[in-house]
Order: structure tokens, then sequence, then C-alpha cells
DNA sequence: AGGGACATGTTTTTT
DNA sequence: ACATGTCCCT
């Protein structure tokens, strides 16, 4: 084997030889975080202090998973497969299927993905009678994952009114249906796993003795139910090797906890803490860029990233009087950077949110530069392919009512919205899934049901044998699918996908090594393996732990049909994320997609006040901290170029928005930056008139406002000014002059409702008030757009 | 059941 | 601007 610990630097190497104990590792942006992580995971086994069996990896995407995988095992002859390397979520549904007895779910459980989820909510909903302008099913679903990634069940969340109160009742009874219907959605996954071994001690205990080296990727995302799992696996005596930088947690927004790097550091006593602060990437006037800009934020753990390579070319800072105008100046660039030589797979545009995406697609089209846009629909997302798995989950799990739902008059056979309520009343009265309720509904409907049960009997009777790939095909061609689509003017790229439905069975049976004619319906025997999925009986005594046929799933995977087994990975795995691949493409992206990549040269697009950071980051704690981390996530993806840009007026949401440059700007070093416009200091924009060529509009004039169009119902925006720092988005002079409001006075807000004015600032257009509501806490508004009314 | 009018929402996203 | 959802009509 080559040295492993060759071309370490020393932090790196202290990092891969620690002995088994708590680790921390702070790793910076492009400090070769990835290869501590795999090179520790190697050494320890090569140094025989760990074997593949008693290693825990855990990542956040299956990208991450994979990578750790194949690197690992380019880097030493083992099997990786055999490995718990994976997500979270792979990671306990792996410990589900071989424990579903003790979890309390059906052999066949599947797994609902987001969209799954909510129509599961609106159903529910629907059933319960329950008013869904009062109680939005989008709210209840974030009130549900929110609960359970706190690891609280309904009886364990704090009622504090009536509406809580109905969420928590609501949140009771989804759960009651999932269970009913053998489904888990992904938090459940999580949270069904931990309950599995907090509850049962000798499961627990196994294993505890087993995972002696966990490792994880990404720790500043973790939420507080994975760390809790983590610390539950952990027990008293094993090592967690955390990998992390908090300067990157970018995902409060949906759960991520930072504070558990110190959580993890206090609670673990962790001896081990190594900055990795050698960047390999970037050039230095952009990494002085990002230092200094990250330096902004508070409660840092710290660390300074410095790198060998020299100073490199500045920054350069473009302003644009409109987005249009900005995103001609980067297809100009482009085009310079290309004519230089550089790849166009090496340059990336960025911004903060997807909408911005638009104009600059359009420009590049126009100048003829092939791009890439990452995000949108991902493969197993699409309609089509849904729909299929619909009925092969309906084949797996007639229960399913989500899948029954979905499917049961798609293709259209005559089911109406009338025959379905009928059958989900005879479903609930004789408490059972809608598709054994189809007996106990009479009449046409009951008929016409009648034949899709038997539509459904005959896919599963005739599929019983059938191999995976066979199985999806005979499902597509049976259900209908196929020929619906045929019909369709517009539906052939929908059978292609059908037909890549086919293809991606094949290739995962062919990456879970099982035999092609495996049929998809039984669990596969392996030589040698024994299939026995439980090794803990219901007594809670492990019985087969020692005996020779132990099935431990890292041992023998098969603890599910390859069918049960696809359906998960189409859930878990929703597929690219994207677009055509092909020629080499100019990369278009959010600067969420672009964490983890790196880029010769990266445009940061749209830095203005209101977007980047995002206006309603304001709303949030801690929010503007994680608008600076993002940009600090977007300066670090750079490793030559780096070109900031933002544009005068937007068009944005069909209205024109006057925008100033972002703040961020102000917290820039100016040694590194080459302002290829005149830098117009902050301040003078207010003063009046900036001279900046170009600058053609009025600052308060709205676009469109007058300008004929729709008539009547014209929507309204509020400003909301965050940090007295003023927006001046949406100014309406009108508005302005009625204002007539004083500190103390009772006001009522449209959005926020009734609260009092504390405070009172600026004149004119340019008033704002501070108004504490009762609901939503205390907030500056801007008086020449807020609606706000005088209550006496 | 399908289509047109009308309303509504629009930060970021993985599993 | 634009996409998606809802309602109501044929």
């Amino acid at each position: 084997m080559p040295e492993l610990l060759a071309n370490l630097n020393p932090e790196q190497h202290a990092a891969v030889t620690l002995p088994n104990e708590p680790a921390l590792i702070l790793a910076g942006a492009g400090s070769g975080k990835t290869r501590v992580l795999i090179t520790r995971i190697a050494w320890l086994i090569q140094q025989g202090l760990a074997s593949p069996m008693t290693i825990l990896a855990v990542t956040f995407t299956n990208k991450a998973a994979r990578e750790m995988m194949s690197r690992l095992q380019a880097m030493m002859p083992i099997d990786t497969r055999g490995m718990w390397i994976g997500t979270f979520h792979g990671l306990c549904n792996r410990m589900l299927r071989a424990h579903y007895r003790d979890a309390g779910l059906p052999q066949t459980f599947q797994i609902l993905d987001t969209a799954d989820q909510l129509s599961a909510i609106k159903r529910l909903m629907k059933g319960l009678n329950v008013d869904d302008e009062k109680y939005p099913p989008k709210n209840l679903q974030y009130f549900i994952n929110n609960a359970k990634e706190q690891g609280l069940r309904p009886k364990d969340v704090d009622v504090t009114d009536n509406f809580n109160r109905k969420f928590v009742e609501l949140y009771e009874a989804y759960d009651q249906q999932c269970q009913r219907e053998g489904v888990v959605d992904f938090a459940e996954l999580l949270l069904r796993c931990y309950e599995l071994l907090a509850h049962n001690p000798p499961l627990r205990a196994h294993y505890q003795a087993r995972f002696r080296d966990i490792l994880v990727d990404e720790f500043q995302d973790t939420n507080k139910l994975q760390y809790a799992w983590l610390k539950l696996l952990a027990g008293e005596g094993n090592a967690i090797f955390a990998v992390g930088d908090d300067d990157q947690s970018i995902y409060a927004f949906r759960g991520a906890n930072v504070g558990n790097m110190r959580d993890f550091e206090n609670e673990f006593r962790v001896k081990h803490m190594i900055k990795l602060e050698q960047n390999y990437r970037s050039h230095g006037h952009i990494l002085d860029t990002a230092n200094h800009l990250i330096a902004h934020n508070s409660r840092r753990l710290g660390k300074n990233l410095r790198t060998d390579a020299g100073h490199g070319e500045p920054v350069r800072v473009y302003e644009a009087a409109t987005d249009s105008q900005e995103a001609g100046f980067i297809v100009e660039e482009i085009r310079a950077l290309i004519a230089q030589g550089m790849a166009r797979h090496e340059i990336a545009i960025l911004y903060r949110s997807n909408a911005q995406s638009r104009t600059i697609e359009h420009t590049l089209v126009n100048g003829g530069i092939p791009y890439k846009v990452y995000g949108g629909l991902r493969f197993f997302e699409r309609q089509e392919v849904k729909h299929a798995l619909a009925y092969l989950r309906l084949i797996d799990n007639p229960n399913d009512d989500t899948a029954f739902s979905r499917v049961v008059n798609f293709p259209a056979r005559g089911i109406g919205a009338r025959s379905i309520e009928q059958l989900a009343d005879a479903a609930r009265l004789y408490n059972c899934s809608m598709a054994a309720a189809i007996p106990y509904v009479t009449g046409k409907a009951g008929t016409t049901l009648g034949s899709f049960a038997n539509l459904v009997a005959k896919m599963r009777a005739e599929t019983a044998q059938l191999s995976l790939p066979e199985t999806v095909e005979y499902t597509v061609r049976l259900s209908g699918l196929a020929e619906f689509y045929q019909g369709e003017r517009e539906g052939q790229d929908r059978l292609e996908n059908l037909q890549e439905l086919v293809n991606a069975a094949t290739a995962f049976v062919s990456e879970q090594g099982y035999g092609m004619d495996t049929p998809a319906r039984s669990i596969p025997l392996r030589p040698g393996a024994s299939n026995a999925p439980e090794i803990v009986s219901q007594d809670g005594e492990i019985e087969v732990l020692d005996a020779p046929t132990l099935t431990d799933p890292a041992q023998n995977p098969d603890v599910m049909t390859p069918l049960a087994g696809f359906l998960s990975h189409a859930s878990l795995e929703a597929g690219d994320n994207q677009a055509q691949a092909g020629q080499d493409a100019v990369q278009l992206m959010t600067v969420h997609a672009a964490k983890g990549l790196e880029f010769s040269a990266v445009f940061i697009t749209g830095l203005e006040e209101g977007l980047f950071p995002h206006e309603n980051s304001a709303m949030e704690a801690d929010g503007l901290e994680e608008e600076r981390r993002l940009m600090y996530v977007a300066i670090t993806r750079a490793k030559e170029r780096l070109y900031l840009s933002f544009a005068q007026s937007r068009l944005l949401h069909g209205q024109t928005r006057y925008n100033v440059r972002s703040r961020f700007f102000d917290e820039l070093p100016t040694e590194t930056l080459k302002w290829l416009t005149p830098k117009v200091e902050a301040g003078a924009r207010w003063g009046g008139r900036s001279d900046n060529a170009g600058w053609g509009r009025d600052w308060f004039s709205r676009g469109g406002n007058g300008g004929g169009g729709n008539s009547g119902g014209s929507r309204e925006r509020d400003a909301y000014v965050a940090d007295k720092t003023p927006l001046p988005n949406f100014a309406n002079e009108q508005r302005a002059a009625e204002a007539g409001f004083r500190v103390g006075q009772d006001v009522f807000h449209t959005k926020f409702g009734e609260g009092k004015i504390t405070a009172l600032e600026g004149s004119g257009t340019d008033a704002k008030a501070q108004v504490r509501f009762k609901r939503h806490g205390e907030k500056w508004l801007a008086l020449a757009v807020a609606k706000l009314q005088a209550v006496d």
C-alpha cells in the first residue's frame, strides 16, 4: 500500500493519526477536509485500530457518501459496499430495515418524500374536515418535521394555545395515518431509528459495541436529532471524529444547528481540536477577501485561511445600471476568459435566489455561450416517474394510500372526486386502507373502483416472479401510463423518462450485486448468508448475535427485497440535480448549491441589499450572520478569478426594484478589490443624485406603477427595514404624505397585525417607524410602503 | 373531466 | 414575470 500519510501537511497529519478519542476538526474551505476524513478511515484500518466492520461514517448527501466510498476503495483493497458509510437517512433506513419488527414497522415500509408527505397531510386534513385556510397544510408539514427534528412526539410538544393544540392533534393523527399505511417520512426515519436504539438496550449495546469509530462529515449541518442519534451510538466509550466548518453553516433554515459543534466540544470533553487552515484552492487576494468578510461574524470558533499561492488577480467589482446590463458584463467577461483558454465548466455564475437566473440565461443564450443550470426537478420527482413508482408501491403494499390516491384515477378511468370521497369515508369507517375499503363501496363507484383493484391485483400476481427491471417495465405498460403518454402531444419526454426508469432499475440491480433475474419481490439469498432479518427477539433478548449465521446487515445487506430497496433508493436519492449533461458549459447555480465545489472563475451576482443579504434574513435570528457565511462560501469557491457585481435596478416578480449595493462591500478589504466602475461612497446615494451615468429613473418611482397595465388589484409590497438600514425598495410618495404618526400610537398592519409605534425616524419618503407588534415582535417599517393604519 | 379565469406566492434545499 | 392552485363552467 502506498504511504497513506505522504503529502499531508502537519495539521492534516495530526488529524488523521489522532487516537480513538473524541475529536473536532475545524476544516476551512479548500483545506482538504474530505481527504483527511478518508485517509483517517484508511489509517485506522491499516494500523489495526479499526476494521471496516467497526466504522460508521455519515454524510449529508449521497454524493458525499459515494465519493467517500470510492476514494476509500481506491486507497485500500477493501469492499466498501458492506461498510456503514452513508447519509443519516440512508443509515437509519438500513437499521430500520434490519430491525423493522422492533421498530414497529412492516417489512415493506416505504419512504415518503417531501411531496408525498404533503399530499398525505392534505388527505388527512380533508378526511378530518379541517379548514385548510386556517391551518395551511404546508405549515402543518413544517410543524411536524420541525417537531420530529427536535425529537418531539405529539405528547412531548408544549401546547401553548388553541392554534398550537390543533397542530399537535393533527400531528398525532398524521403519525397514526402513516403507521396504518406503513410509510415513514424523512424525519421519521431518523426519529424512529433514534427511538429504536433508545428504547432497546440490548440492541443499543450491540451497535455501541460495534461502531467504535464514528466519523461525521459537515458536522455544522447536523440538527438536534442527528446529534442525539450520534450521541446514542457513541455511548460512553466510542470516538466521534467530527469534521466541520462553523463558517460554512448555511442551513439553519432547515434545522441545522451550528451550536452542535460547541455542544460536542463540551459534552464529549473533546481534547483534540485541530484547525485545518491551509487552503489549497484560492489565490491570496480571494482568501484575504473571504477572511476579512467573515471576521465580521461573532461567536465564531475562529479560523483564518492561508495559502502558499501568490496574491493572484484582484477581485473585480462591477456596478451595473440594470440586471440585464449586469448579465451583459458577465457574458463579455466570460467570453474573454474563454478566449484566454479557460474551460467553460471552470466558470461559475452564482446567485442568491433562483429567480435571478432568468436574465443571465437569456443573455447567455443571446451570446451563444453554452451553460448548465443546477437545481430544479430531479429525476425521481418527475410526475410520470412518480406515477410509475406509485404503482410499484401499490404492488408492494396495498395499504399505501398516498400511492393509491395518486394513481387511482391516473390515467383517467372514470373514478371521480365523488367516488374517492366515498371510498375515503368507508376507509375511515372501517379503519382500513382505501384499497381494503373498496368492497364496502356500492353502486357504480364500487364497480369502477373494483376494476381498479382487479388491475392492481393482476399486476401484483403477474409480476410475482419477475426481476426488478421486468417488474418496472411491466408496470409501466399494464398501468396504462405508457399508452397515456403515447397519446399525449408532449408526452415523448415523459415516455423516455419511463424508459429511463427501467434503466435505473437495471442499474440498481447491478449496483446491488443481485443476479439480473433475481425476483424483485423476494429477499435474495446469497451464498453463505442467512436471511433471518431480526437479531432481537420479541422480549428484547438478542438471540443470534453470536450464532454463526449472524445476520448483521453489514454482512448481509439483503434485509429487503430488490423492489423495496429500489423504492427506498428512489425516495432517498432523488437523482441528479443537474440539467442536461453533455458539452462543456458555464455553470449556473445558487450559492447554496455551490457549497463544496470549486471553479477557476466565479461571478457572484446580485450583491444588493434585499437580495444578498436577502431581505427575509432580517426576520430570523442571526439571519444576517448566515447570509454573511453564505457570502463567505461563495467567495471561497473561486480559485483564480473572482467577480462581484450588483445592479441599481432589477426586475423581480414583475416589478422593477431599486436596490443599493450590498453592505458586504463595506466589510471587504479595500486592497484586494478592483472597482471596474467608479466606487460611489455609501450615503452619497441618499443625498440625492448620483452622478453615475445610466441612472435613468427616479429613486422612488415604482416600476410599472401608473404605467397602465393591470387595473385595480395592483399588489402592494412591504419594505421591511432591518438594522435601521433603509431599504429603498418600493417607496411610494403618496403614502408618505398620509403619514402622521407619533411614538406610542397604536397601529394596525395588514400582515403583522396590531402593534404600537416605539420610534420614528427620517422624514418624507425616507420616514421609518419602529413598531412593536403583539404577535411578531419589533420591526422597522418604511412608512412610504408599509400599509400601516392608525388605531384610535 | 377538462379548460379558462382568477388568485396567490415567489430565499436558500437534502433526505 | 411566471408558475401553480382553485373555482366554476361547459
